[in-house]
DNA sequence: ATGCAGGCGCGCA
DNA sequence: TGCGCGCCTGCA
């Protein structure tokens, strides 16, 4: 299947947005062209995805059926018009910034991926963030052509584990060397070792081992756990969830002195168990109408 | 041009 | 435990 395109076509009628999937800041790896189409690389696949009203075609090059790659990467199985049902009922607020995201999906990334992505994501912008990853793959991963332009996927943990902080640090990384380096180096050798962590049940003893790798804070974890493990629970809180939680709970005079542990504690109680998918919708709408 | 961007790790009370 | 500070780099 591999080097052959294949093409998927899926009607759906709500719940599937582009935009807001690929910019509510899950990913970094999609983008936008011309005619509105989004391409993206994730695992051994290159797909571009055109949406025209309710029709979505699905096209690239997969390693697997594109169906079976299509269904698993844009959480077909998970039912977003139940989760949004329930969670507008928690309040008007929130309500309302479902309204605006209402396309919002939480992608199944590679662990691996969202783990280096997210560190480098620490005081970072969008765009640079986007660079260095792109710099990444195109240097350690693998070429893909498709329509005669070549895609890098995101190189392996074997692949990166070849690069020195120096080749790090002229990558543009910056500080953040050492921490890919020194992460990189602990995966590899199974001080962390992922595929064991993806069987853990408990959202508290994955964050409690995803805090010993190096360059991983609360944020990052916790963005780690929502978007390369699914865990809808968790709460990541950015400035921009600060901002948000702020504005329409707490009422801070100063944003900056409110309490991380206020927000954690209203989250829980209000969001629950969904917590993660009410804070891409809060999120989205926070930092999209800024 | 200085400040800032989707934090982290450190040192110090 | 909690807080303040410095940090690579690129861009306005």
């Amino acid at each position: 299947m591999n080097g052959k395109e294949q093409i998927y076509k899926l009607n759906i009628k709500e719940s599937f947005l582009l935009s807001h999937i690929f910019e509510c800041g899950q990913c970094f790896r999609w983008q936008k062209r011309e005619d509105e189409s989004y391409t993206g690389v994730f695992q051994n696949n290159v797909l571009n995805v055109k949406q025209e009203n309710e029709m979505i075609t699905f096209k690239g090059i997969c390693d697997k059926p594109i169906k079976e790659v299509v269904d698993d990467y844009f959480d077909m199985q998970t039912d977003y018009k139940d989760i949004k049902n329930k969670l507008s009922q928690i309040d008007n607020y929130l309500a309302q910034s479902i309204e605006y995201g209402s396309g919002i999906r939480i992608l199944n990334q590679d662990l691996w991926e969202v783990i280096i992505s997210f560190i480098i994501s620490a005081n970072n912008n969008i765009p640079r963030i986007q660079k260095i990853i792109e710099r990444l793959s195109k240097e350690y991963g693998n070429k893909i052509i498709y329509n005669e332009e070549e895609y890098f996927t995101f190189p392996t943990k074997e692949q990166l584990s070849k690069a020195s902080i120096e080749d790090l640090r002229r990558l543009g990384l910056g500080f953040r060397d050492k921490y890919v380096y020194e992460t990189t180096k602990k995966i590899i050798q199974k001080e962390v070792d992922l595929e064991s962590l993806k069987r853990i049940e408990d959202t508290n003893k994955i964050r409690e081992i995803l805090l010993t790798l190096p360059g991983i804070g609360p944020k990052v974890a916790d963005c780690i756990m929502l978007f390369g493990m699914h865990k809808f629970e968790v709460f990541p809180i950015d400035v921009w969830v600060r901002r948000v939680m702020n504005e329409l709970y707490i009422k801070n005079k100063d944003e900056t002195k409110v309490n991380k542990k206020e927000i954690e504690k209203l989250a829980k109680e209000k969001y629950a168990n969904l917590a993660g998918i009410a804070q891409q919708y809060l999120f989205y709408w926070k930092r999209e109408t800024a």
